[in-house]
DNA sequence: TTTTTATGTCAGCCATGTTGACTTATTTTT
DNA sequence: AAAAATAAGTCAACATGGCTGACATAAAAA
């Protein structure tokens, strides 16, 4: 009785609760960048600036190549601002020490303080999300956005066992 | 004993989990968006087009404003897609019955078609995700997606009461 | 030695955001 | 009735950040 299967269509499938999640995806989103935008703007930089800072921060001496792969932009893109951020000193990029064609990104002090800034207001932003939903909550929502990202992607985060 | 409560800092609100939070938005907007804006190549539509013709199927018979108030952005860029839209027969405008002034906007056949060619990509995308994680899981998406959203724009979603 | 790979560069195009100035029709206020 | 405010639209110019295509260089791999 207790442990009755979900039937092939559960009442949380149903097309409203669908679309909420569309929407809710599409809501969270904007006011998620919101906040970081306006601070970049006072460098002069853009969205595209801080995904950079913020994965080079997140793994340093990482490769060109790497960052390619997560921010799945080509590679003339790419050049545009990361030449931006090496010229005026918020990356550093040094050869590889295996493969000297490579080029290892990390912040530079520069670099790693903006880095802080930006990061930290979305981090209160998802602190304060995540600490009025509770820890169960958590969980759901990392379960749920795990689902939507692709397979290889997925990867990239820890199991979700915590 | 088991009802100790959440101390000020607890656990899922270490650094690494709150960002892990972020990478998690990152990588399942991009994921989100990215089927859809295939489709919507094909038609030489972006993802403005998506947005504009979504709210208006969700929302039929709205105004200008009120769309305006939805995507965040300037009339000039909003008149830009619309235009593009009316004309090539997706969107019609009705001038306002009580109000004039206004252009209710609602969705034509072919506006229709496309927005659920559009959803259902998107759609089905969710219910994966959704259907995967389970109906507990998608509670505690809900919960924390709504905290990241400004007051005003959580109004538009139903009470958490399911 | 040849081929492949990692990276970078130049040039140009497109989509979509911005600001600022101004118009028209209609409603609201005085 | 006149004046002010509002809803919508328009024109022009500019910035950001995607894209394609072609080509260059150095280093590693075959």
């Amino acid at each position: 009785m207790a442990d009755i299967k979900t039937p092939a269509n559960p009442l949380f499938l149903r097309e409203d609760d669908l679309r909420q999640g569309i929407e809710l995806l599409f809501f969270a989103y904007r006011d998620f960048t919101a906040k970081a935008d306006q601070t970049l703007a006072q460098y002069g930089f853009g969205r595209a600036h801080h995904r950079v800072i913020y994965f080079v921060g997140r793994n340093p001496g990482m490769t060109v190549s790497d960052l390619l792969d997560i921010l799945k932009i080509t590679k003339q893109s790419l050049s545009r601002v990361l030449g931006q951020l090496v010229r005026q000193g918020f990356i550093i990029q040094r050869p590889g020490t295996i493969d000297r064609r490579q080029r290892l990104l990390s912040l530079t002090e520069l670099g790693a303080d903006l880095e802080r800034k930006l990061t930290e207001e979305q981090r209160a932003l998802v602190a304060r999300a995540y600490k009025a939903a509770g820890a169960e909550a958590v969980d759901g929502f990392r379960k749920v956005a795990l689902g939507m990202i692709n397979d290889t992607d997925r990867s990239r985060f820890r199991p979700t066992t915590r």
